[in-house]
Order: C-alpha cells, then structure tokens, then sequence
RNA sequence: CGGGGUGUAGCUCAGCUUGGUAGAGCGCGUCGUUCGGGACGACGAGGCCCACAGUUCAAAUCUGUGCACCCCGACCA
C-alpha cells in the first residue's frame, strides 16, 4: 500500500479522552476512531491489525477442532425469555422493537441462539462431540465502557460452544479449548495467566479467565508466590488461619460512644480489627421477580476483611443486593453502626464468613447505641443458620493460599478470554436431546469459550510499545513492512528503484506500506516508528549510492545495511524468524 | 445509577473571574526555499464557541435546564 494513496492520518497528539498509552498510540497511529462512548470505528490500519487477529484465532480454533458458523446479532426477545437471562442480563442486553412491535434484542453473547440452533439440528450422539464457533459483534449496553477498546459497547468475540454427551466428553473439549486459548494469546503477543473465575450470570461452574495483567485492568486477581494457584478476587479463597485455641470467655458490655466504624472501635478499645466482627446488612432482591419484597440479609465478616458480595450473591443464588438504608434496619430492630448478630429479628437471614465464625471472644456490637460487646462467639452467643457458614470475605494481598502455605499477592488484568463448563442449564431450558448408543434421549452437556478480539489488540499495544509508538508483534501487524523512500521526488532513479524493491517485496508475499510521501525525513520516520510496522526499510541517495538499503528492526537494535540484492531475501528471513517466534517454533 | 471533571478550528488548548461580536500552536491548501529524526518563509481555507431557554442595548463569557464525553465508584457473558 501506498501511503499517498491511503486513508491514514496520523495524530501528533493524542485526544484528551485517551488515557491509556495504547489507547492514546492506537488514535495516534489512525487505527481507530472514537464514534460515541465505547464504540469505535476500525480505520484501515487498526482494520486490517483486526482481521489479522481474527484469523490467528480462527486458525487455533480450527486446529482444536472447532467448526465455524455465523450466528445472527439481531435476535427475537423469546429465547432470553426462554432461558431466563431477560431478567439476568438486566440493562446490559439492547432492546428494541420492530415495526410490528415484536421484542428483540441484540445479542450480548449467544448460548440462547447456538443452544436453539443445536436443538434443532443435532439428533444422535454420533453428531457429538461437537463445538461450533463463530467470531461476530456483539452488543452490552455497558454501564460504564471504558478505556478505549478495553470495555465497549459494540465488539468482537470469538465465541465457542461444545456440546458433548456426558462429562469426561465435557472434559475433552474443554481441555481443547483451553489448550487453543494459549496459543492464541501467544501468537497475538498478549502474555496471559489462567486464573480461577466466578461464572457470573451466563451460569456454569469451573471457569477460567485468562487474564492480560496491566495496571489498566479492572479486575483484580489474586496470586500464590509459592503454587500455581491464582483466581479472579470475585471468586479467590483464602486460607483461614486457624484460631488459637482459646476458652470463650464471659461477655460483657462495653460502652463506645459515636463509635459506628470498625477503625474507631479498633482504636477506643486497642484491639486488632481481626479482633472485631464486622456487620454489612443488605437488601436481597430477586431479578426474576421484580413483584417480591426485598429480604433483609446480615452479613458477618472479621473486622479487617470486606465482604465478597459475588459470593454471597452466589450463595443466595443469583440475587441483587443493595445496602440496606437505616431506616429499614430500624424496622428490623437494628441499630445501625451497633449492629449485632445476637438477637437478630427472625426475619433477617444471617451469614457469616468461615473466619468470623472461628475466631473467639470478638468484639461485635450491642445493638444499642454506642456499647458493644467483648468476647463474643459465634456457636454460643450467635449462629448463622444451617449452611450459611461461608466463605464470603474478599482475599486480599498477604492472606494466605488456600492450597498451600504461600503467601497471596495481587495484580490487576484485563480479562481476554474465559473458558467455561456450562453443564446443562441452556441445553435443558432449550430442551436439547440426543439418542445415545442405547436409543435412549440425553440431554448434551456444555462449554461455552469466549474471547475478546478487541481486547487482544488493546492488550497488544499496552504490552508493545515505546516511547515513540506502536511495536506490534509481527503476527498481527497491520503490515510486515515499511518501505520509508527520502528525497524520491528528487531523484528518478531512486523513486524507481523503491517503486522496484515495493514490487519485489509485495512479490515475495509480504504486506508493505510504502512511504512514498512528499515528506521530509523526520516526518516519516516518527509516523513509522508511530505506526510500529516490524521492518523499517529505507531508501534514500545516500544508501543507493552505495548500493546498499538500510534495515531496521522496530523492536529493537540498530539499523543494518543491507546490499540492495540481499534485502528481499534478507526481510523475508527476519519476517519468518518474527512469526516463528511467536508461533513458538 | 451516585461522585468528580470537561465541552471554543481536524488535534492540543487560551479567552470566561471583570459581557462589547473569535485566538494560539500543531495539522490542512497554494507558492518558494529545504531534505536522514516531526524544516523555513509568504499567502490562505477552516468555528451555530455542545443545545435550548433566560438576564441584558449586547452573551463563548452571567443564570437555569438538558445533552455529550472522560475519570472514580456501583454494575459487568
């Protein structure tokens, strides 16, 4: 490609609405362009850095066995009816209506759709093992999007669905699937760790994310400086350490007045936070019944923890939970910022962390204005009801492993991808059945794999870059060279020799995007450096005159002469040697 | 949805406090000089100052109400 002849306009400063260095380098560079928040048009460049990504993907996914197929977008409302998530997904699926006022929405994801479609099609256990896949947009009415590419509310996902008749099929397809994850992420140039994952409101139990780690990421992980073990903070454990045994003593009042917050209560009575009980009262909703009354829930942590909510949401199977204002503890009977287990109304469920349940003679409140009460324990003064015994405090950094002795540490990722079991909950609701060897029906067991596309081309860039811009792994580089020509509207011979070694390099298969601007030489070489092809080549009198053409890696060293005969041979090796690399072999 | 911030040229911003009819740098066009790390000169194009409603002789500037975008939080297959 010609660069006098593209639609390529670099920026010499980065839109103030940037903040991220890749985003801020993929505005700079004319890959992309801001149409509204959280949706992004893909210039020509960032375009073809996309299809370069979809094809990597698509690749790995048909080596693990996966079949393609274009699932529809724009989908009727019945099927989100039909599995529930109508209610689920809440504000995040886009509705909207036809002109006969028939219910739609645009697909957020699409297990309703694939499932329907399975259903329809896949008659005997002789059609499974089977995992089809798809790489569309899709649409989330995000919140909140944010980040540039990180978090939008139109994108690409390759999104895989299996199908297999029983668990250890299950198994198979999943492995395959996760084994496919790794190298994709590692052809792209995004280094991603798999870690532990809440399956959220698609379902399913046993997930994993692989997780970009950047200070830019939104989500939290936690990780063992001893074992392998690492998880989503959403769904992290943590070592409980044992509490010394101790004989629980006698409670007693305590009077702490204006003492409403656990660091006030640590400092008036110079006790640890973990020597406090810590009460979070919440109101508990059910989105499949917007018509139910709101129930009151108690949670209990130990003081110097946070309450995971994921889990306790988890635990209360799937309902919204809102803090509970005061005036709806005091029609319990509570006395906020005293708040106490004991002696709870009836009506409020109470649940309690592993932690706080083990740890004796803690301070809890009185539930009267400002005392509190020393040596409280849980068993003997207070209990949460039978299987409400939890873990539900967030892991922090410096607990412990929970499957090991290790110490827990935490980084922040950018989930790219999550692979899932799904079991039967979508091949049930869309009543999916098989005949198995036996002529008997079965209903398939499921896994459900996505990954983000845009997201593997934002990581990309937060990972490869410099100072001076872009350097993009060579796998998904939007071209394998950049043939930068100085002075070729001076010199006849010169502008025909690029024109020539353009055509050769063009013939040798590799994508060039030649400079043949009018420019002057620092011009190009920022925009190229910008822009953060793999192969600077250059041409100038200069080297002509010595028969030679300069060479420059984008990712490091210093520029080599090349013989201008050796330079086709010579960029196709490095190019080769890129891929390879990246490939991993 | 809560909190904060910002809307003036394609991009980055000044002007707003103290109302008087629009500015800079970069980018863009033409011409000339330059030509290996964002050159120089001359001339030029480009703005419904986010929108609407007020106040005023007069509003980019003051007031109100919206809207958009960004950040933090809530939320998030």
């Amino acid at each position: 490609m010609k660069m006098s002849r593209y639609f390529l306009h670099t920026l010499r400063e980065a839109p103030s609405d940037a903040e991220a260095a890749g985003h801020q380098l993929l505005l700079r560079s004319g890959s992309i362009d801001q149409l509204m928040a959280g949706v992004y048009t893909y210039l020509p460049l960032g375009w073809r850095v996309k299809r370069k990504v979809e094809q990597a993907v698509r690749e790995e996914m048909d080596r693990a066995g996966g079949i393609e197929l274009h699932m529809p977008a724009l989908q009727p409302l019945d099927i989100w009816e039909q599995s529930g998530r109508a209610d689920s997904m809440g504000s995040v699926l886009f509705r909207l209506r036809d002109q006969r006022e028939r219910a739609m929405a645009l697909g957020p994801t699409h297990e309703e759709v694939v499932t329907s479609l399975f259903a329809s099609h896949a008659r005997s256990y002789r059609d499974l093992p089977m995992t089809l896949y798809q790489i569309q947009t899709k649409f989330r009415d995000e919140a909140r999007p944010r980040g540039g590419l990180v978090r939008v509310r139109e994108f690409t996902m390759k999104d895989a669905y299996s199908f297999d008749m029983d668990d250890a099929g299950l198994d198979v397809s999943y492995d395959a699937m996760f084994v496919a994850y790794r190298r994709i992420f590692d052809r792209c140039g995004v280094p991603t760790i798999a870690v532990e994952a809440d399956s959220g409101a698609i379902g399913g139990k046993d997930s994993r994310e692989f997780m970009f780690l950047t200070e830019i990421g939104e989500d939290v992980i936690v990780r063992c400086d001893r074992c392998d073990y690492a998880a989503n903070t959403e769904k992290a454990d943590f070592r409980r350490v044992p509490a010394p045994i101790k004989v629980p003593l006698p409670t007693e009042e305590v009077a702490t007045p204006g003492t409403s917050t656990i660091e006030a209560l640590a400092a008036l009575l110079g006790v640890p936070a973990s020597k406090t009980a810590k009460a979070v009262l919440y109101m508990a909703t059910d989105p499949h019944d917007a018509s139910a009354p709101a129930q009151p829930v108690f949670v209990v942590v130990r003081g110097e923890m946070q309450v995971n909510e994921i889990k306790v949401r988890n635990h209360l199977h799937g309902v919204e939970l809102r803090p509970m204002t005061d005036v709806e503890a005091r029609a319990y009977g509570i006395v906020p910022g005293y708040t106490s287990p004991i002696g709870i109304d009836a009506r409020v469920r109470v649940i309690a962390d592993r932690a706080v349940a083990e740890t004796p003679n803690l301070v809890a409140g009185a539930n009267r204005d400002g005392m509190h009460l020393r040596n409280v324990n849980h068993g003997r003064d207070w209990s949460a009801a039978e299987g409400d015994v939890i873990d539900c405090a967030l892991a922090e950094v410096g607990y412990g492993c929970p499957r090991c002795d290790g110490t827990l540490g935490a980084a922040r990722g950018i989930e790219m991808g999550h692979v899932f079991r799904l079991g039967r909950i979508y091949s049930e609701a869309f009543n999916v059945t098989v005949l198995d060897e036996a002529g008997k029906q079965r209903v398939p067991i499921m896994g459900c794999y996505g990954i983000g596309v845009d997201r593997i081309i934002a990581a990309a860039v937060e990972q490869h870059h410099d100072e001076r811009g872009i350097i993009w792994p060579a796998t998904i580089a939007p071209f394998d060279v950049h043939l930068v020509g100085l002075g070729l509207g001076r010199d006849a011979a010169l502008a025909a020799d690029a024109e020539a070694l353009y055509a050769e390099l063009e013939a040798a298969g590799l994508d060039v995007l030649f400079d043949d601007r009018d420019e002057s030489p620092g011009v190009k070489f920022n925009d190229a450096d910008l822009i953060g092809l793999p192969l600077r080549v250059t041409v100038s009198s200069r080297n002509q005159t010595a028969g030679v053409v300069e060479v420059q890696r984008r990712d490091a060293g210093e520029a080599e002469k090349i013989a201008r005969a050796d330079v086709v041979a010579h960029l196709v090796a490095a190019h080769r040697a890129s891929i390879g690399t990246l490939l991993g072999r």
